[in-house]
DNA sequence: TGACAATTAGAACGATCGTTCTATTCTGTA
DNA sequence: TACAGAATAGAACGATCGTTCTAATTGTCA
């Protein structure tokens, strides 16, 4: 890895932690510049301009995420285990300072399109996706009913996510985490096959 | 009401317009100006500062928020016909321009302590117990089951509402508003005393 | 109607934004 | 080791931010 790859990444790396906390707009050049130790124009040339430096942002965090969520879930074993896992990995990401990052970015970004809103746009879809994929794969192993519909599981899931962002961070409401696992238990009980709906 | 009074009501309805799109921090006051007719520092003097303008806002929304959702559906029937009013009334809020105005501000504002976040944290929180209440109601009428944890149930209502806007003003989904609907019903039918659990 | 207060305009402030130059320092390679 | 190119620094740009003055205008009430 070239000198110039090298600090680009130690940027983006500082740029993602600093965005996570004050948003994509709330990341400015000059502190960035700060807090690596570098100029303003010295880090500019390495993006060219500040929509750009949005975009890679974005790509480090769906990069970031991938290593810290996905990967590991993914090693759980197929069906309800590998769920759970997906979840479990997503609350505790959301747990970083500043909070999940998509969440924030989302609500920042949805009225404002161009590149750092497609980016996004495709790494949230891509999660969506994956939580879909894997509650088919439930399906299949028989761990869920045949007939649930998996793009609807995931929309409820991804909404608990979102619930808990909300209560936790925001609403300060101590009882956030234990809420969420109540709503994910209640979720899974539901897809469960009718004969093992116990619980 | 006097002239100024007046004004500043002039002023915060358009500033709740703005920035319900852009956002608390993205609303600005030299654009508040232009928009309104007035000077900078004429609008300036209605709020003292960019922080006393941005709890006016966040007031002007809750107020808004009052008589678009809550006055009309607390109209409706005790139960589960007023639980359907402030959720059918909550995702038509949601479409306005901008989307959910609590939704943007909550993701902005959660790492940013201070009064305009004070003033959003108690509206928030008042519609939380507003929903957890109605759904108190619901027990007592005998729409829901005995022992359902309201504030559980509002917890994931809201996980609903905030999963709606994500896959429709975000992802651009068009079966956001039919997955919400499905959604709701499915949270609703489990919340149903079990003889009635029909659906 | 006249006078006093409330309201608004206009100009300017320092700070910071993203961006563009030019110049300097560093790195990797022949 | 010398040289070409990459990487960084420094200064300055116009624009816009929130804010503070002072001055002019307007509304309100005796």
């Amino acid at each position: 890895m070239s000198k110039g790859e090298q600090t680009r990444q130690a940027i983006l790396a500082r740029a993602f932690e600093i965005a996570s906390v004050v948003g994509v707009s709330g990341l400015t050049i000059g502190r960035l510049a700060e807090e690596t130790g570098l100029s303003k124009s010295g880090l500019f040339a390495h993006f060219g301009s500040k929509e750009a430096l949005d975009v890679a942002v974005v790509e480090e965090a769906a990069r970031q995420f991938v290593q810290a969520v996905m990967v590991p879930a993914l090693r759980e074993p197929r069906g309800e285990p590998r769920v759970r896992a997906l979840f479990e990995r997503w609350v505790t990401w959301g747990q970083r300072d500043g909070g999940c990052f998509f969440v924030g970015a989302s609500a920042e970004l949805d009225d404002r399109p161009g590149p750092p809103r497609d980016a996004l746009v495709r790494a949230c879809k891509d999660w969506v996706d994956e939580l879909a994929k894997a509650a088919r794969i439930a399906v299949r192993e028989g761990h869920f009913r045949a007939d649930l519909d998996a793009e609807q599981f995931a929309f409820e899931l991804y909404g608990i996510m979102l619930s808990y962002h909300q209560f936790q961070r925001f609403l300060h409401d101590p009882t956030a985490t234990a809420k969420t696992h109540h709503a994910f238990d209640r979720l899974v009980a539901t897809a469960r096959p009718a004969s093992a709906r116990h619980r």
